[in-house]
DNA sequence: GCCGTTTTCGGCCCGACTGTTTTCAGTCG
């Protein structure tokens, strides 16, 4: 089994932590973080990239010596370095770091000087009263640790749609103080978000923090200073709203954007120019240069305005200076659906109406997709069913003017990778998506095998919700990505965006690979409902983070050209 | 440990808030 990207990063990221506690220079483990990065962010695996013979040392921020550790992980399945470092530092280290209040620093006094290497030992120290021999330990934070140890819930993430109706009423309620907009990674349209961060524009920045408190979804405040504020609201969501001044409106907006990764590239740009940046403005010496909006800045420091998509440093800062930004898809680019359900299986309108809200919603067509027999909790389509909707779909086509109806079908992929219908059935549609509904739990060499073979079915045009995620309740399975993008390639299909908001599925990062291999995407809703299809926002912001251009996407194209792409 | 349009050595992002302190270190984002 190859080692994979994430266990390297996550080896990585536990060698910078364990460096960090043991007072190794802060450079070094920051050199550690931003490897930690950038193995996370690339598109395509390390061992593969071995194999085709690239030198590792020439991805950003990874020279000579951390490309040989990787090249060893990736032969030995382990880094030496950690061995020795969890040798030297053992316990739960990583456990204890996840606490508020405790860095590097702390728990390294924890560790020498009371010996608390666990959470029990931590809760034992505290329990004796101990905690409070250590100088710059107090009160204040012994009460903090008990509260976190005594409920320890791992930091939720909440789903992008959801953070946006909190943010959507929060907003409205802090605009009565100034111009009020969330930044942070609900701007750069994340899957999911950790807390929203807000940025207000005020002459008084007390009052605006003031205000937030008055919020009546507030449940804890957690600080609250002059200019920045953080509360947790009853749902559990965390906020941070932040006062600036106008004139540093595009300064604020950008530091409270992010990605954190992002700020730290441009800052050690204007750093270059020996100018500062931070959340007040582009500076040289207290000089003002730029601030009052994001395009000033980023102009300043030679770059074209970078869409808060792309904000990852996962190349964008290169590829803006370089004139190389993507001109990424827009909702407006769409011009239809390609996986739509309807009342046959189990949507919940008829497909006429179902085609009026389509057509409605400024779409020249979609596709009828509805589920396969094997789906008999959906009530499946049979073979005679399937017939039967095809004619009916022939005879609603002849009533609508500038809008078509594409023969479709969602057919299921069984467990050893054939389909749920027969090719005569397959053969008289216009578009075949095929999808996985069972046996979830496969190895990855066999999940792989099965859907690979499904896309060499050269009926199927689509593969829906590639992954099988359902955010937050159920992982992706085990599948060689990778692999399946290639298939894709080879056999002329494509890869389904699943737009719905629990699936987003690709997620942005096999997107962005499929897009680099060449392999054109489907941004799909899903829709079950007449409402559902106002979820392609999700999948379009997906896509931009991706880099997908219009180009990318099958759904932008007219009906004429779409009918030849589809064709394999 | 990485990196270079002043550099192969000497830098490496920046500020707010808290809790501990009597002027600041640590943590966090």
């Amino acid at each position: 089994m190859p080692v994979q990207n994430a266990e390297i990063a996550a080896m990585f990221d536990q060698a910078a932590e364990l460096l960090e506690i043991g007072g190794e220079n802060q450079f070094r483990v920051r050199a550690y973080r931003r490897a930690t990065r950038e193995i996370e962010g690339l598109p395509k695996a390390v061992t593969s990239l071995l194999e085709s013979g690239s030198d590792l040392s020439e991805l950003p921020g990874i020279g000579k010596d951390l490309a040989g550790k990787i090249a060893d992980i990736v032969k030995t399945g382990h880094f030496d370095l950690l061995d020795m470092l969890k040798r030297k530092l053992p316990g739960e280290l990583g456990d204890i770091a996840a606490l508020p209040g405790l860095g590097p620093k702390r728990i390294k006094l924890l560790y020498d000087k009371l010996k608390a290497r666990t959470l029990k030992d931590l809760r034992q120290v505290i329990k004796a009263g101990r905690l409070r021999e250590l100088r710059g330990f107090g009160p204040g934070i012994e009460k903090k640790l008990l509260g976190a140890l005594e409920r320890p819930q791992a930091p939720k993430r909440f789903k992008l749609s959801v953070a946006e109706a909190e943010a959507e009423a929060l907003v409205a309620f802090l605009r009565g103080s100034g111009r009020a907009v969330v930044a942070g990674s609900y701007r750069r349209r994340r899957d999911t978000v950790g807390d929203l961060d807000v940025l207000v524009t005020a002459k008084n920045g007390a009052a605006v923090g003031n205000r937030l408190v008055e919020y009546e979804n507030v449940a804890q405040v957690v600080a609250h200073g002059p200019t920045r504020t953080t509360v947790m609201l009853r749902s559990g969501l965390q906020v941070d709203v932040r006062a600036v001044p106008e004139e540093s409106y595009g300064a604020a907006l950008l530091y409270f954007t992010g990605s954190k990764a992002h700020n730290i590239a441009l800052r050690g740009l204007a750093n270059q120019h020996g100018w500062k940046l931070n959340e007040y403005g582009l500076f040289s010496g207290k000089r003002r240069i730029a601030g009052a909006t994001e395009k000033d800045v980023y102009e300043k420091l030679g770059l074209a305005f970078i869409p808060p998509e792309l904000r990852e440093d996962r190349g964008e800062v290169a590829a803006s200076r370089a004139g190389r930004l993507p001109t990424l898809v827009k909702l407006s680019d769409v011009r239809g659906d390609l996986h739509v359900h309807s009342d046959w299986t189990d949507g919940t309108v008829p497909i006429a109406g179902m085609a009026e809200a389509a057509q409605a919603q400024g779409y020249e067509y979609i596709a009828l997709t509805d589920h396969s027999r094997r789906v008999a909790m959906a009530h499946g389509l049979d073979p005679a069913r399937l017939a039967r909707q095809i004619h009916e779909i022939d005879r609603l086509n002849e009533k609508f003017k500038n809008f078509t109806i594409l023969k479709g079908i969602e057919v299921d992929i069984l467990r050893d990778g054939s389909l749920d219908l027969p090719d005569s059935s397959l053969a008289k549609l216009d578009v075949v998506v095929a999808a996985v509904h069972s046996h979830f739990d496969l190895p990855r060499q066999a999940q792989t095998d099965r859907v690979v073979r499904a896309l060499e079915n050269r009926h199927v045009t689509i593969l829906a919700h590639p992954t099988g995620r359902l955010i937050g309740e159920r992982d992706p399975y085990a599948i060689d990505m990778d692999a399946v993008i290639s298939a894709a390639l080879k056999t002329g299909c494509y890869l389904e965006l699943n737009s719905e908001p629990d699936r987003l599925d690709l997620n942005d990062f096999h997107a962005h690979a499929a897009k680099l291999a060449g392999v054109k995407l489907a941004v799909s809703t899903d829709s079950h409902s007449i409402d559902a299809f106002q979820y392609m926002r999700f999948g379009i912001d997906q896509a931009r983070r991706a880099w997908l251009t219009a180009d990318d996407v099958l759904n932008t194209r007219p009906l004429e050209k779409l009918r030849k792409l589809l064709k394999r």
